[in-house]
DNA sequence: TCAAACAACTAAACCGATTTAGTTAATACT
DNA sequence: AGTATTAACTAAATCGGTTTAGTTGTTTGA
């Protein structure tokens, strides 16, 4: 591949390698207007590139970060990481995927990996189960920002949605069609604040609209399990919601085909407001009503905190957080 | 960060630097036991992980590959994405992913950004307004594997889906459904052979169902005006097909959104096969029957080929292709 | 007029590994 | 007994840059 290499310039110019070195970090002070002259012709002329491996060797950095997700397929997830890829190219910076699948052993190992090739600062969507881990490599030096969820007792380099603020919207936005028993449908939200936050939004807005908690209208969900107790069976019970609010997008989505194995159908026998957008929603039977977050600003605005870190210790400790929207499409329906 | 480096480890095991360095690439040939261990017990109480950065300067490569697509945010475009960076991380090799958004100028950007970082080779999915530069890179000796694309005298470290296959089975699956007016929308292939690929299979079928070819029914969409003539238009014309075959998942939820909007009804009025699989289709009001391709198979085979490229420069410059299958869902009405 | 300041460079050390070419001491061979 | 071989190491060169500490020749200042 690419050959020529600094002391080519140099030789061709003849100047020192520090020179040209000078050069082509754009020292100029005190150097002929001739001598860069030169310098410029040789690069011109080799067709010069500096290698970037021996510059990070020398610099101690890789201009390289790491992003940690579940799977890179998802739909928001993929928006964030274009966000991040955007970014990153703007400052460059490039970023190293890594996909963990939702587990936080390879979550781990990812960790271990990007420390490993020293990126220069780490992004990550935690599943909550290396929490030490992660504690450590911040100490060990290694900026990271998370994003997504939140852990109890991680305040810093966090950047999430308005998971409470969205979650009253949505649930709000039920209220205001006329819906008072509304199934909240979630993960188990001890110690994932982040998933706690939905679940205040949802309490709040209900209180602020005077209408009673019921604790049977809390419904959980489990990844590998899916629902603790059957839509239908909910729909069953004799506190049936006439609405559902599902936290997540896989939450939804095993919602419809469950439903969609069934007489039942949306909106005209159950409501349904999901967390997080539905890719090609437009096409859907029914349309889903969503509250949506900004993945792709997200993914950027992560960076940006990152690099800042990365830039400067001190600064960026910060938690950002970005509005979610309530997007109204064709799932809920108006009651009496 | 990590600060030990190998001299640290000799010094703490009394070895040599060579001696370190032997072991840690595992050469134990005339090394004593004792040595070993002593190498072995200064690393982990030092925690020393050897810097790659370093290790690749010397060794004059990466461990990293480019892989230049259009947009990671795509449905197929992440899966094949998925493809690569589970078959990298198998070898250990990182993958850097470059978006062009369909821009050639980006494209070329890019394949520039990659050469200067010097990854080990490029998978890339190109626009085709490239072929000169990208045979420049290949000439300089960067191993360059194409997919998903073929254009025209370029039959070599290519992996595409066998689009003429896939194409006469789409056109044969329409015609035993008693489908004689078939319309094929297609972006323009003159020069990119995997479109005129699609455009022979579907001719193929024709023919040997004895079906005479209507030009009228070949119909044309460009990614910035979208249809040339618009489907209803289409379908009011005196040649009206029965059924539309679109060659790309964006002509296909083009043609749905148009039909959205009027009453024609899928599959009632007109029939729908499209090229290319469709997220969360079930959910759709009426989910579209699609030849799929293999994302994420296209992502493992094209690195499998690119590293034999990368290891091997003699071996691996075949043509590979990789079967589609039609999935069969709703959007196709059987006719007399 | 002579030292201080400065412009325009360069030699050599350095980043953190790998690798080549030795070195030394013990063993094997004739 | 003297050379050849081998086991078990090590010193130094190398990868391709950046950076520090000089060097040399020309101006400037008092």
């Amino acid at each position: 591949m690419a050959k020529v290499k600094l002391v080519d310039v140099a030789q061709l110019a003849s100047v020192s390698k520090s020179t040209a070195s000078q050069f082509i970090n754009g020292r100029y002070d005190y150097m002929s207007k001739d001598t860069q002259e030169r310098i410029r012709a040789a690069i011109k002329e080799l067709d010069y590139v500096p290698n970037p491996i021996a510059r990070n060797l020398k610099a101690d950095r890789t201009k390289t970060i790491g992003v940690i997700v579940r799977d890179i397929t998802g739909f928001d997830t993929s928006h964030t990481i274009r966000g991040v890829d955007d970014f990153c190219k703007t400052c460059g910076y490039n970023a190293l995927i890594y996909n963990t699948d939702f587990d936080p052993d390879v979550e781990a190992k990812s960790l271990e990996a990007l420390y490993q090739l020293r990126v220069d600062g780490i992004i990550i969507a935690s599943s909550g189960g290396n929490n030490k881990l992660i504690s450590d490599y911040i100490n060990k030096g290694m900026p990271i920002v998370h994003f997504q969820l939140e852990h109890d007792g991680n305040e810093k380099n966090l950047i999430l949605s308005d998971y409470r603020q969205a979650a009253f919207d949505a649930t709000e936005y039920l209220i205001r069609l006329g819906h008072k028993k509304i199934c909240f449908v979630t993960q188990d939200f001890k110690n994932v604040k982040s998933r706690n936050d939905r679940y205040l939004g949802y309490v709040s807005a209900l209180e602020q609209h005077n209408i009673a908690l019921d604790k049977n209208l809390i419904q959980y969900w489990h990844r590998e399990t899916g629902f603790e107790h059957s839509p239908i069976s909910i729909l069953q019970s004799k506190a049936a919601p006439s609405a559902f609010f599902t936290q997540h997008l896989a939450i939804t989505t095993d919602l419809l085909s469950q439903l969609n194995q069934t007489k039942i159908s949306i909106p005209e026998d159950v409501s349904l407001i999901g967390f997080d957008d539905i890719p090609m929603a437009e096409f859907f039977k029914v349309p889903i009503t969503v509250v949506k977050q900004e993945p792709y600003i997200i993914g950027k605005e992560a960076t940006k905190l990152l690099l800042e870190n990365i830039n400067d210790k001190a600064k960026g400790s910060q938690k950002l957080m970005i509005a979610c929207s309530v997007t109204e499409r064709q799932s809920c329906k108006k009651i009496l």
